[in-house]
DNA sequence: AGAGTTTGCTAAACCGGTTTGCTAAACCGG
DNA sequence: CCGGTTTAGCAAACCGGTTTAGCAAACTCT
């Protein structure tokens, strides 16, 4: 390879330089930065004054090195990283992390999978702890690997792991709520939206994912009145705009006239929403709608979305908490486990069955 | 300190540790890892396999220092991270920057005011290069010690900065043609709804900040069409639904009865939509609102709400290629420069002055 | 003036890896 | 059987800081 004679981007200062150019030792300057009080004031000054010229500034590397600490925190999701950002959710919840995080001085890294590898990913990140989020039963060795690089960890949303920490929300009870809202008001012909993921596990409705909890709800409803769902009127839907509608219109093309919608996330409601306006349906005349989530969106929706609300950001918030607390020193009890509240929210997205479908 | 006397929690595994338990050196174990060829395959087998067994992942912080890559780059902005998440717009702009920082097996570090200080953050980063957003001349300084720190940077909707990259969109052309809209339909009654920011800086057009330069856009086609505009029809509202509805409550309640407004945010538009609604107004027969951005949300505001196109996904993605550009060792010219374009895109918020405002 | 203490700074070890230079053993051809 | 080349692995230097132990000079006290 051929260098270049000159290295424009001047090479960064580094200590022994500085102490080089104030004539003292490299700890002298590390002093002058950190114990000043372990030098003359004279001295201090005249070397910060050098350091200055220079440009210096503490390798941040190193300084992790010896500190042992990063002073940072990982959000770690199996899913693209791109991905997350466009679910709405995922700001919400990123941004309750960081009202905790930054308060604390701590960084924030999102980590994803490396050329498809999360253990790669993980591997390379340089955090004190990772909070996950987005796991699902199609990720176990995930959990497994996260287990064995060895950081404190959170799991929100996911299968409670005995020695990590975890958070989530009572999905069967919300879920249970959205149907029997929608049954109560003379619905019989149901739509589910459900999210992506691998084969179904009808049986753990607390062991599994979100889905599976939020599926276990909707046919505890289903069940109390004696409504029979037919396979075709499960479907998956990724969490965003664009999922929601192209299930919804699938589902129409498949010939399907559900006069009520549960969908797990709001963002694929509002999908919906998109699509009945484009199909000439009235919502919630013609079809009514229960998105999850109550993310702010839902308010400016039309009509504006009944849904299940969930405290998304305090979600965040107490996941940092548990976070920051397992990585104190006095770490407090290590497999903590919370689980919040949720509450359906009806607004104006839901009405008994009423003029019927057009066409 | 007392020291406990049984940590529970493993000190993981140095490489020295496994050295010592494999009989081999460091330099060996390292070799089985990076350069397996060097060892004989059983060799670099056995090592391997201890190494599994001790659970040993080489620290990624003290591989990063021999490696003088971090391997990861940093999206900074002088507001708290908690404010940045609230606004979709930033969710839009890191889904962009994601998908080829992702691509290109980079981590994504967010970097916010420690303690108030963006300098003592930026110290403190571990990355190879930052995107800088949501500057405003507000933060003279806060470039000033991004310059020093020396690290490879692009500047986003910021005044350009000859060494290094920067990326925008037309603002003033994109505002210009948002008034434009509205004074053509018959408005004359205008309220704007600027961003939070320092004191109002008219002259600078090009030089100045995102706000100068759409307030110039604005001012622009007022003059066109000499209208004058009061100075409390200009209003500041943080870029959120609530800034939005608050701000235009307030303007409200100070009297004022535009028939259009001009928010610079879609989510404050979203907002004034929400208040427009608590007041009794109908959009667009009473109120005319143009936003800015066109965000996904606007296709499902309340009407769907007219504003000017810009591509924020791509801004991201441009202002990650270009980072990344300048990281690559060949390191293409340092002050690329690029803006894109933005366009008026008319939904249904907008309309003549019709029915006039109730009560 | 000499012993004891304090002040001010330095040399060296360390954090946990990677990489270079080198040596000893194994291998090769003649 | 010997000199030359390969192969396999090791010791030590290095990345860029922080921290501990310790030394010399200055200061205090009697």
């Amino acid at each position: 390879m051929v260098k270049h004679v000159s290295e424009l981007p001047t090479p960064r200062a580094r200590i022994a330089d500085v102490a080089r150019e104030a004539g003292v030792s490299k700890a002298a300057v590390s002093f002058a930065f950190n114990s000043p009080e372990r030098l003359k004031a004279q001295t201090a000054e005249r070397i910060r004054k050098v350091a200055t010229e220079l440009g210096y500034r503490p390798h941040p590397v190193a300084r992790m090195l010896t500190a042992g600490s990063t002073a940072t925190i990982g959000i770690l999701s199996p899913n693209p990283l791109a991905q997350m950002f466009a679910n709405p959710f995922f700001a919400l919840f990123a941004e309750g992390v960081a009202t905790v995080t930054e308060d604390r001085g701590f960084g924030l890294l999102f980590i994803s999978p490396l050329h498809g590898s999360l253990e790669r990913a993980m591997a390379r990140a340089t955090v004190d702890g990772v909070i996950v989020i987005g796991l699902d039963r199609e990720h176990p060795q995930v959990v497994e690997s996260i287990r064995r690089v060895g950081l404190p960890t959170v799991l929100v949303d996911a299968p409670a792991w005995p020695e990590h920490g975890a958070i989530g929300v009572d999905d069967t009870a919300g879920a249970l709520g959205a149907a029997r809202h929608l049954l109560q008001l003379g619905h019989r012909d149901l739509l589910i939206l459900s999210m992506p993921s691998e084969a179904q596990n009808s049986a753990g409705a607390e062991t599994g994912s979100v889905m599976d909890r939020r599926m276990h709800g909707y046919r505890l409803a289903l069940d109390e009145y004696e409504v029979e769902l037919g396979a075709d009127h499960v479907r998956q839907a990724p969490a965003t705009f664009e999922g929601g509608e192209a299930a919804f219109l699938r589902a129409w093309e498949d010939g399907l006239r559900p006069t009520g919608v549960l969908s797990m996330s709001d963002a694929a409601a509002a999908g919906v929403l998109q699509a009945a306006r484009h199909l000439g349906l009235n919502v919630p005349g013609d079809l009514s709608i229960v998105g999850f989530d109550d993310l702010p969106l839902t308010r400016f929706t039309d009509p504006p979305l009944t849904t299940v609300h969930q405290p998304v950001r305090r979600k965040g918030e107490e996941a940092a908490r548990m976070l920051l607390r397992a990585l104190s020193p006095e770490n407090g009890r290590a497999g903590e486990h919370r689980v919040l509240e949720t509450r359906l929210v009806v607004r104006r997205s839901t009405a008994p069955p009423g003029t019927g479908v057009r066409r």
